[in-house]
DNA sequence: CTTCCTCTTCGAGTACGCTCGAAGTCAACC
DNA sequence: GGTTGACTTCGAGCGTACTCGAAGAGGAAG
């Protein structure tokens, strides 16, 4: 039995599609080392597979969770350095994760502030209708 | 009975030192129109009241929770056109605080994806103890 | 009076993360 | 063969929010 190897691939603007980033930005990813130099056709145009594509995916994870690019780059680049890795990534990610959670409840903490300026200014607006 | 007025006030640095903003950013956010024109000495100088203190706490939940500097103007403008702004304002801060929620959710589910990659990188890491 | 310190204004510089324009290549379609 | 459209690289430009250096003024202490 012979398997054919029908390898799904994404041009440039299908990959900034299926991952919400402009085909600028996923060269720039590239040309910035976030993530390896992605395969290329006959004519040089960039083919991006399944593989990149989920990297790409947690790449967008890492910076919708606020990672610099710098951060995103030192991951990128323990993973290109093989499987002898694990514990330097999973030493970023968790310092990432405690600081993502810091700043949920310094989100958290800040929002009160707004919100007790919110109830003043309804607590007039009332004051306003009684009158 | 008389009341002697011991307004307490407050020099740049001291104004820096109780808010947590740097000196260059009081005084950029007072070009910047974030904060009304602050009072001077007899020597030009800056002379932050109690009342600018608490508008500059305000200001600094209102950065922490990601608002703009344009934002922020807005907001510092609508406050210095008088009290015929409460409803403008509160449309302002009520916008702020769902956005605020809204990225507070998407820092969540984010989040989720950075711990299902750590929970991979500890079962790499238990097989090796295991070994 | 001199030194020291903090303050002033002004404009320039920095860091980050994209974002874009220009010029050119290549495959596909008519 | 010509046109179209998506792609390539390169370097430049942009928006946001500060951050800083330089030059000078003014008050306080020795």
């Amino acid at each position: 039995m012979t398997t054919v190897e029908t390898t799904v691939s994404y041009s440039v603007s299908e990959a900034a599609e299926a991952v919400g980033l402009s085909t600028y930005t996923l060269r720039w990813y590239e040309q910035e080392g976030l993530v390896e130099p992605i395969g290329r056709d006959s004519a040089g145009r960039r083919r991006y597979n399944a593989g990149d594509i989920g990297f790409l995916g947690l790449l967008t994870k890492l910076r919708g969770t606020g990672m610099s690019v710098a951060d995103m780059r030192r991951y990128a680049e323990l993973v290109r350095s093989g499987t002898g890795t694990y514990d330097a990534r999973l030493e970023l990610l968790e310092g990432h994760r405690d600081r993502v959670l810091e700043r949920i409840d310094a989100l958290k903490r800040d929002l009160e502030a707004v919100d007790f300026k919110i109830s003043m200014y309804r607590a007039y607006q009332c004051q306003e209708q009684s009158s």
